[in-house]
DNA sequence: ACTTAATTCTAGACACTGTCAAGATATATG
DNA sequence: CATATATCTTGACAGTGTCTAGAATTAAGT
């Protein structure tokens, strides 16, 4: 290989770098030379392919929604096909990611630095808020978009998962169950008879 | 005054500055240096002080669960006596401290920079846990220290109303209901709307 | 009161950071 | 095959947090 000038597929390696960067070194410490540094090209090359640090980000926290619908499908298939199981699944799926993928989790909900009027980054965030939209409109039988008591349950379904997910990963829920010592069962029961909660019953 | 050498409460005149700083600029782009200029000292004066940029940051999430109690506190006084109307008037206090402080609410609950073990900080976020676990007490009849569902409740109200206040400062109610466009007694019957599904019914 | 110790603050250095500009190198185009 | 474009390197710049040495002020000890 006469060339090692010019990558070929940088971008790509760039992202992988990234997210590796993210998980070890935490978004607070996250240094685009070090990603660099990691996918073995000069501290100049990123800006070619990302539009600087920031630009880099974006694209990491939008690959990291189509990453986070997949989870979801995948917890999905293994529930029953009853609306309700459903959508507790499609709930556990995303506390599930953002467990796997906490430093990525808060870069895509609780940081500033993802630019979000990006292309990629609100097609794919739009499309997982439309996963909760649908998942709501089975059980309710009314479209959130034009029925405002159908959309309130989407943003309290939403608000509950995303809470829950957030005391999760910062450990808040140690205190209160001793968390770490759990198996996984256990751990999903608890989300399960929470996050049922969330749902308006008369 | 022949000496401006020594400040004389240069410890809070720090936690102001790194207050307004932290509001200005956002946590991402907090400065050490920068809140020492505001503050009219070099930028080595701090480390006597604090350790270091994460010691201030460490004391200003401290403060900030003592002002969050502060706040649901001036919630509840206008609220009705009854305990469920108490609960959800927390919750709102909650939200609304969220919203007047979004940058620090982040720091307290989103951030990897303070110093959890900070005996300041363990006490103030102990306080202001324990705060709502009086409140399911009250609801329940039941200790959720020695009571495992009442805990459940406990967590899944945290879950509900930490959630909830995340997606308010991170703009996701806009789309679903236009919220900046809404007054506050709009805001809040949705709040209490959401808020009040975190409570198990039998 | 006077000397000594401890505290508080300044100033400079160090290794980092992200971004920008200039130039070298490889690929694509005509 | 010459030219243009895309890609990557290198160096510079201002900014960051932290450390050290020393100056200025206050406190402590006798």
């Amino acid at each position: 290989m006469s060339s090692s000038y010019h990558h070929g597929s940088l971008a790509s390696a760039l992202l992988d770098a990234a997210g590796e960067e993210l998980s070890a070194t935490g978004i607070e410490a996250f240094s685009l030379r070090s990603v660099a540094k990691r996918a073995g090209v000069s501290h100049g090359a990123p800006a070619h392919h990302f539009k600087g640090k920031n630009g880099l980000l974006t694209a990491l926290a939008a690959a990291g929604y189509k990453e986070l619908v997949d989870v979801q499908n995948e917890h999905q298939k293994t529930a029953k096909s009853e609306e309700l199981a459903q959508l507790v699944a499609s709930g556990i799926g995303y506390i599930d990611f953002a467990m796997k993928n906490p430093e990525l989790f808060r870069l895509m909900f609780a940081s500033s630095k993802p630019d979000r009027s990006d292309d990629d980054f609100s097609a794919a965030s739009r499309a997982a808020f439309d996963k909760l939209v649908g998942e709501i409109r089975s059980i309710l039988g009314a479209d959130p978009y034009s029925d405002r008591a159908a959309m309130t349950q989407v943003m309290a379904s939403w608000s509950m998962v995303h809470g829950l997910a957030e005391l999760v990963i910062s450990g808040r829920m140690e205190i209160p169950f001793g968390f770490s010592q759990l198996n996984q069962q256990d751990r999903e029961a608890i989300f399960e008879d929470i996050l049922v909660r969330a749902l308006k019953r008369n």
